[in-house]
DNA sequence: TTGAAAGCGTTACCAA
DNA sequence: TTGGTAACGCTTTCAA
């Protein structure tokens, strides 16, 4: 169980004192002769700095917190993936956490990161309302994605264009023929505004479209109140024709409920969703969707906090353009 | 900028030395009366003990490293959920890296990962048979998941049981008239074994089935010449009449494959996947897959690694049981 | 340019 | 049972 050296062995083995070995081996000081021989020992001796001592020393950990809202959707489930390589790409590793639908949960854990002294946080924020985030973002450098924190401005955020995914869907969906729209969104925990569902609702009585709004509990295990109220919503007699959810995963329930109901896609029923997650073009005839480019995202967000991080300006608001993949799910609409 | 509460500040505050107000705050000592007092004073000046200082002075960082071979699996993206799920659930936080298929990644991912001082390491190997996992293990408690560490004996291991799962798949295919069956395997770097390929080339011989064995490159973004393989297996003269991807995103590339050459499926061919990613009921008529029972698999590893914290005995090696999900990729064959 | 020494905030050892 | 005191391994200020 051979103990790994520390500076003081380094320090020894050079005959220098630890200060300046800690200063060479940053390249902070340096006569270069001496660097390289500091440099050699701490090779020879196998010397990997202790991230954790040096944290202590000196308030910074290297690392970025990732606070995702559910990992239980698998775009999220990508994005995270994604964030975590591109972090890494650039020299930084990533502590995750997963509030898994919870609004309450996203506060504790937020919590617990921020003790974990991270540099950084980026958030995909459930609640993007709570005053929370103020005294968080204030302390730590913050970059949302999905949807800026109204109560903290120091944090970035990076945002996809909902509005233009929406027009862009139902447009399309209108100039097939379809009147009766279902929009499936997710239940929010706090309700002090609803941009989304304002805006879907104007831009549907602009088209002349009769529009149902359902809210969803986001997709965790063991809630099937989803999948209940989706089935009522399609047995009805006056059912939409077409089914539009904000979230990939909502359109794959839909398809489910659809099968179960014994209804056909797209004949008897179009499906839309807005992410385009990984397998979107093998599910049933391949889901249509809004692709808001997966790594894009990922990079802004991390690019935008690494530049945060030594220059406070460089917080801002990305809007991240949206692209209409249409597949087979989406057809013209064939009932009354 | 409120610096927060250190331990002094409690202990000043209540009269007593840092270190009795630690031993209080944990509960480890304590007159029941001051344990009270020092808790009441921590709670009201909102002191939250610093969990860096507290790893370099206990050595313990209450962190788990997750290494993952490939998070572009969708199956290991949902393990990798629930393993870190599974962690907060029991008071840990996991640290996520993600070698992305490259084996050599893969080791230098293990050294910064190792470097970090995390209490434990679970990993689904890309590469099972290095050496390196031998001396990680011995410094780190480890468990593996899919493949045990041929070299490190130290390390616990929850592994699928393959034999079963394969045989369960043959089975069911040469039952349904399939004789002439193409396997799909993950290139691995070494070869200095290959059980699954061995094991499963006997059991197709015993059955009577003409096997074809192809390997593909790990689902990693940028590379195609998988796909390119598959248009070739697919569109030979004597093909196959049924692919079994040991791997569901093998078996959904056969898909796509399948889709793109104008096969139709199950009519002309039937496919079979290995893992039950989230959508395979909605993929194309619903992938036949085996599943493993993702949360059993991230529990029991989750499990074995924290009891192997402290009693070393508790590593062992658990398998996983297989059950088969058949679904509408799969249909008797048709060619002769 | 270099080195000595003082932290950083905790836990653990050892007397009392 | 309790409370000093010495680590833990590094960074950083301040003199030399």
């Amino acid at each position: 169980m051979a103990k790994r050296p520390t500076l003081a062995d380094v320090a020894e083995e050079v005959g220098l004192s630890p200060a300046a070995v800690s200063y060479a081996l940053r390249g902070e000081r340096g006569a270069d002769a001496t660097v390289e021989r500091v440099r050699a020992a701490a090779a020879r001796l196998g010397y990997q700095a202790d991230p954790i001592a040096r944290a202590l020393a000196s308030g910074r950990t290297g690392s970025v917190a990732i606070l995702c809202a559910t990992l239980g959707d698998p775009w999220q489930r990508g994005l995270a993936a994604d964030l975590a390589r591109a972090l890494r790409t650039r020299g930084r590793h990533a502590l995750m956490a997963d509030a898994d639908g919870s609004a309450t949960d996203e506060t504790t854990l937020l919590g617990n990161l921020a003790d974990q002294r991270p540099d950084g946080l980026l958030v995909t924020p459930l609640d993007p309302f709570t005053d929370r985030w103020r005294e968080v973002a204030e302390r730590l450098p913050t970059v949302a994605i999905g949807d800026r924190l109204s109560s903290a401005p120091a944090a970035g955020a990076v945002v996809y264009d909902n509005p233009r995914g929406m027009g862009l869907v139902l447009e399309m969906l209108a100039d097939r023929g379809h009147r009766r729209i279902a929009v499936l969104l997710p239940q929010r925990p706090t309700t002090p505004d609803r941009p989304a569902e304002d805006f879907i609702a104007g831009e549907a009585e602009r088209r002349g479209l009769e529009l149902t709004i359902v809210h969803l509990p986001p997709p965790t295990s063991g809630d099937d109140s989803g999948s209940r109220r989706l089935r009522a919503l399609l047995s009805a007699p006056h059912r939409p024709t077409a089914v539009f959810g904000l979230s990939d995963v909502f359109a794959l329930d839909a398809l489910r409920a659809a099968r179960e109901l014994g209804l056909t896609v797209p004949e008897d029923l179009s499906v839309v969703g807005f992410d385009d997650v990984d397998m979107a073009d093998l599910v049933g005839p391949g889901l249509t969707t809004v692709n808001w480019g997966r790594s894009t995202v990922s990079e802004t967000a991390v690019e935008m906090l690494l530049a945060g991080l030594d220059d406070p300006t460089a917080m801002t608001t990305r809007v991240i353009p949206p692209t209409l993949v249409l597949r087979g799910t989406t057809g013209p609409a064939s009932l009354p």
